[in-house]
DNA sequence: GATTAGCACTCATGATCGTTGAGTGCTAAC
DNA sequence: GTTAGCACTCAACGATCATGAGTGCTAATC
């Protein structure tokens, strides 16, 4: 149980290091115009703070900088969330204006703006398999012997593939084969295609075509790129500008992990909905325990239909983070709904 | 004029500063077995090698470096081609495996493979506008008033929009306007693209429907798109670990151009075909003054299909990375040629 | 005339050491 | 419970100095 005092003094001390990345001694909390108490006092509630474990002093003679957990008790109990700025409004009216009609344009383009309005790293990441199910599938000749295959979502999003024939079989045996696959597969979720390429599909597939097995996982690596969520990287390259990031080791370390993809899909495995910050070590990657992520989910009626993260050191403004990301999301759920309903 | 034990101490000089970052002195070279001068003669040269531009002193006390001047010297007359080493060989084979039918897929995962042999930065892009061509164009409707609009290249290349049908205009009417656009468009290249959809389409199209521009300006939107050619990118964070860019600001000026995909293409701008290097300011962008860039054109029977490029500081090993763009560069050309001849 | 040994000189690097000042913890007074 | 006072701590900074790698020059040697 903290007492109002501490409450105070904490949330100064987080606010002020967030502004300046240098440890806030007792003083410079007292000189405050909305503070009335003496240094003495102050420090002896930031001794208890730490004794909490809310606080940590990086040397004895040094002031005090948050905890994990001191930041983890700001942001559940003390933050008070940024409202959106007018211009930075204006810059994300941008996004449902009438010209956008490209959902992936509209969701990349979320992500350069997001992180030049915050200057931390913006991660978007599109809808997942679990929502996503096949509108058509597509085999265009290119040469004799290959082809592209072309699979659509109901989100609009495209992957394409080059297959090569496997022998025997003729682009007339591939078209009758695509013609197959619409008929069973058109309308299924990404996550059950599998399964039903192997059963119904193949059923019918074995009675006019050889060949079967081999076709079978052609298809299914086709289709498995699908399954996997589209990634937006934004501003990877802002963290560099953070004070606490000078020494190059740290970050190649966190740089490493968003050039690959799945190191980086990693960190956002177990989101729940809405709006969620994880703070140093609670990412559970190594790599970035100094670093803060706070996601939103963009849902609508029920479906996921992608995630944004905004990715900053732990010493990050929170509430200006928070407030964006929950006008945003409201912004591209209605850009969804004008798009698709 | 160079006297050959000139050219020798210079290639010495290059070879030694390339592998260990520091300056080097005229004692270390003198004690190479492979040379039997003494200091003092081999400072004379030296002396004589800065006096042409070819070395630079970073301070009084200090062994010599090459200048951009030096490393050109280098590149033009002095080096030695790495051969690819027999492990890094069967890396690269696996792109031309019979199991690799995907361009696109092989393109990047070259510039993956590269950038973890040389642990450098690779760029690769794909083919440009001069010389890929429209195979194909088609509509998928997805709503009653959105539908993807997707663009295939005679490469196999893909690219996809999904577009809001102006108001007046049915489903049907855009079923009629792609197959008027496959009729006139495939074959075409894409650079010309733009003008063929102003005369002759734009005809056609007036005699049937009324809101001709909007529709126009929405198709050339699309295939715009397909101009640009691609870009993949690897091991960008491989420049974090060289000693000389131990400064987080530097760094932050490189990594900021490979970010942007306009500024990455304007490094490829005007090279001419095989294999090409640009050492520091020859790339005429300020912020990657200390790096060199090495290119090497992927072509087939004239047609340019894409560029590899690796990046790294300008004490770089020009050898090796020049003997893998080579060999590379040839796989990829005998790959093109099996899928699509 | 080219090469080399010898030597004085330069200067970045790194260690040592005292100074400074921001900040603390404790005690005693308010 | 709050605060003034004070001794104490310690990172950061700057000054000073030793070290040594490397140079340029001169004079001797091949």
């Amino acid at each position: 149980m903290l007492s109002e005092r501490q409450r105070m003094i904490l949330s100064a001390i987080v606010d002020d290091y967030i502004r300046s990345a240098e440890p806030v001694g007792s003083r410079s909390i007292s000189k405050r115009s909305d503070v009335s108490f003496s240094p003495a006092t102050i420090r002896n509630d930031m001794a208890d703070l730490e004794e909490l474990g809310l606080l940590e002093q990086p040397h004895t003679s040094a002031g005090r900088i948050p905890s994990i957990k001191g930041y983890r008790y700001y942001v559940d109990h003390l933050i008070r969330l940024g409202g959106v700025k007018e211009q930075d409004v204006k810059r994300l009216r941008g996004l449902v204006a009438e010209k956008m009609n490209h959902w992936e344009g509209a969701v990349s383009h979320a992500a350069t703006i997001v992180s030049q309005l915050t200057n931390y790293t913006s991660i978007v990441l599109g809808p997942d398999s679990f929502h996503t199910s096949l509108k058509h599938f597509q085999l265009l000749p290119l040469t004799e012997t290959t082809a592209v295959a072309i699979v659509v979502a109901n989100t609009g999003h495209v992957e394409h593939r080059t297959i090569t024939l496997p022998e025997g079989v003729s682009m007339d045996d591939m078209r009758r084969i695509a013609s197959l696959l619409n008929d069973k597969l058109t309308g299924v979720p990404f996550y059950k295609v599998k399964t039903v390429l192997y059963t119904e599909v193949a059923n019918e597939l074995s009675s006019y075509i050889d060949h079967c097995e081999h076709i079978l996982t052609l298809l299914e690596d086709t289709l498995k790129e699908e399954t996997e969520p589209k990634v937006y990287l934004s501003g990877a390259t802002n963290i560099l500008t953070q004070p606490e990031f000078k020494d190059v080791d740290k970050v190649k370390g966190i740089l490493d992990v968003l050039e690959e993809t799945p190191r980086l899909m990693q960190l956002f495995q177990s989101l729940s909905e809405g709006i969620q910050v994880r703070i140093g070590t609670e990412n559970g990657v190594e790599a970035i325990n100094q670093c803060s992520l706070v996601t939103a989910t963009i849902t609508a009626d029920g479906h996921l239909l992608g995630t944004i993260g905004i990715l900053g050191p732990t010493r990050m403004e929170y509430g200006k983070v928070i407030g964006l990301l929950d006008y945003l999301s409201g912004d591209l759920t209605r850009l969804y709904n004008r798009l698709y309903k």
